[in-house]
DNA sequence: TATAGTGTTATCGG
DNA sequence: ACCGATAACACTAT
């Protein structure tokens, strides 16, 4: 279930393997992952075009596509968020399955479509599919990127210190906020609190420049590991993230409670 | 059987 | 009006 450096490697499976082939038809009836778009909306927006680029934001993707036939005139953006539960499987000529990502525990049959919420089909016999059984995630046209914050990857530290400045909300809250910092979910923000040993539930006018600093490298560092261990599951609190679990650091009992509206744990002897 | 869940958003209340 | 907390969304796994 995807975060940040899940939804890139989902970026990277359609940039590698959907872009150019011409949309043939698109299955959109799903009315309330569609939404607000009626059932044909999609397909009558989409047919004859390609995905001619993939980008990523936080957890949100978008593709540009191209003019119908020799029009120049690109078409708008397909917007795909995957919410919870989602993930992105491209089939290719043959049939064969290539999955957005590995970041699915629970493992899913090749050729399971029983929670396909989008389809494009392409010209080419492939296709692109959008598997979400809790049906959290979202398919849109021309998306309001521009509502979310800077993406965690790449935030600069005076993005970093803008984000985090003003207000009385616990640290957690706030990074879990997408249009503060784009791109935190709820195993991300417990790492990164975790390794910048700061207390989530610390109100974030307390925080001084320092703990700032450390919350910056802490993100940067998060994303990257995880992007490189393949996936947030990997990271080194997430693993201990559990009833029983200790402090990979320094063995304490983990504590757990809710900040941001959200389960959190912490190490209660290092995060203050 | 009851509950929690790696996300977002409308709504409620201070 | 601003800010933060909460419930709802739909479905699965424990």
């Amino acid at each position: 279930m995807p975060e940040l450096p899940e939804v890139e490697s989902a970026r990277r499976v359609i940039e590698g393997s959907a872009l150019g082939r011409r949309i043939a038809t698109v299955e959109d009836s799903d009315e309330w992952v569609c939404r607000p778009h009626r059932p044909g909306d999609l397909g009558r927006a989409l047919v004859g075009r390609r995905l001619t680029a993939v980008h990523r934001r936080g957890k949100s993707l978008w593709c540009d596509t191209s003019g119908v036939g020799r029009a120049r005139t690109p078409g708008p953006t397909l917007g795909i968020h995957l919410g919870m539960s989602g993930k992105i499987v491209i089939a290719d000529r043959a049939g064969r399955e290539i999955e957005g990502g590995d970041y699915w525990e629970r493992g899913r049959a090749p050729g399971d479509y029983r929670y396909a919420r989008f389809t494009l089909t392409f010209a080419d016999g492939g296709a692109m599919i959008l598997i979400d059984p809790r049906r959290l995630g979202r398919v849109r046209l021309d998306p309001a990127i521009e509502l979310l914050g800077p993406d965690a990857r790449t935030i600069t530290p005076a993005e970093f210190r803008a984000a985090l400045s003003g207000g009385t909300a616990p640290i957690k809250a706030r990074l879990l906020d997408q249009s503060a910092v784009a791109g935190i979910g709820n195993l991300l923000a417990d790492q990164i609190l975790w390794q910048a040993k700061v207390f989530p539930g610390r109100p974030v006018r307390e925080l001084d420049a320092t703990a700032v600093a450390r919350l910056q490298r802490a993100t940067h560092r998060s994303v990257e590991q995880a992007l490189a261990g393949g996936g947030v599951h990997t990271l080194s609190l997430i693993e201990h993230r559990r009833p029983g679990g200790h402090c990979p650091r320094d063995g304490s009992p983990l504590a757990h409670g809710r900040f941001g509206g959200r389960t959190t744990w912490w190490c209660p002897t290092e995060q203050v």
